[in-house]
DNA sequence: GGTAGCAGAATTTCATTAGT
DNA sequence: ACTAATGAAATTCTGCTACC
């Protein structure tokens, strides 16, 4: 599982409130942990194949889908398909059914890749070579594409669970750095925010109080480029400030259509990020310094 | 006038997180 | 275990420009 420390998070939010782009934090925390998974699978195959002398996906089988010390999440991966995915399909993602779906998926991926080395694959052979404290073993054709699609799998969740995590943990961490800087009093942001816990949780809606005493609800969302539905949500919701990394213009447009003031933070200096806020701060009358 | 190529917008798909 | 919410990537659609 993907989670960003609070180090991550609050470098995150310095690029954003600079106009630069913080996908290289995510990315590079996305490589890390992959090739740290790799290695560690990599480590975990060498144990795998010297106990064994089976000359078939037997061991692999025994070791990675059978083994019960594995969570369910990691045997779905291993058996080369996400527990999201299985659940999607089957529509539950009980114990029972991942661990069913997944030897069956795993049965269906060996079965695929034996009538590719009969037929296109002729000629072409991949051995992967893996030594570790002077012990290597060889994985054959049919080994090495179950271990690569098992690591392209994981791939797949480490990214989607990323992309996820950040921009939750960003969304309050960032409203309050921005309410700081211009010197929003703290009795004008909902006190829900500072509780326990729910600084990262993005579950408490952020909410700034006008003098009038309305409370206006605040949304951030790192979103990029063409992802127009996502946006939609904002204006559903009723939120009158509405933060992002990049919008299109049909966004902005719609924003305004909602009566929903838009701060959009790439490629503009601080400077104008927060005058561009304090703007939006006095059009829905609060108080700043 | 026609079209190949490209950039951006809109749409669809997918896996995770976190609250309940 | 389930559900709502979240963003990237892939795909499709659209409009513009350069070139013949």
């Amino acid at each position: 599982m993907v989670t960003f420390d609070e180090i991550i998070i609050k470098q995150t939010v310095d690029k954003l409130l600079k106009g630069e782009d913080y996908r290289s934090i995510v990315v590079s925390k996305i490589n890390a942990d992959f090739l740290q998974f790799a290695i560690d699978f990599f480590k975990d195959i060498i144990k795998a194949k010297c106990d064994s002398t089976d000359i078939s996906l037997n061991w692999y089988k025994q070791n990675f889908i059978n083994n019960d010390l594995i969570s369910t999440d990691n045997i779905a991966i291993y058996a080369g398909i996400n527990k999201k995915t299985i659940h999607n399909i089957k529509g539950s993602a009980t114990k029972e059914v991942v661990l069913d779906f997944a030897s069956e998926n795993f049965e269906y991926l060996s079965l695929m890749i034996k009538e590719l080395e009969d037929e296109a694959f002729s000629g072409l052979d991949v051995v992967i070579k893996l030594s570790y404290n002077g012990v290597s073993v060889e994985l054959s054709l049919s080994e090495s594409l179950i271990v690569i699609n098992a690591l392209a799998t994981k791939k797949i969740a480490i990214r989607g669970g990323a992309w996820s995590s950040i921009g939750k943990k960003c969304e309050k961490p960032l409203m309050l750095k921005l309410c700081e800087l211009c010197g929003v009093p703290m009795e004008n942001i909902n006190s829900d925010i500072f509780k326990k816990n729910t600084l990262f949780d993005r579950e408490v809606d952020f909410k700034i109080k006008s003098n009038s005493g309305v409370w206006n609800r605040c949304e951030v969302k790192l979103m990029g480029k063409g992802n127009p539905e996502s946006a939609d949500a904002i204006f559903a919701r009723e939120s009158k400030i509405f933060i992002a990394d990049t919008l299109s213009k049909m966004n902005k447009e719609q924003a305004e259509q909602w009566n929903c003031e838009w701060l959009e933070l790439k490629n503009n200096s601080t400077d104008v990020i927060l005058k561009n806020f304090k703007k939006i701060l006095s059009k829905l009358d609060i108080p700043y310094k």
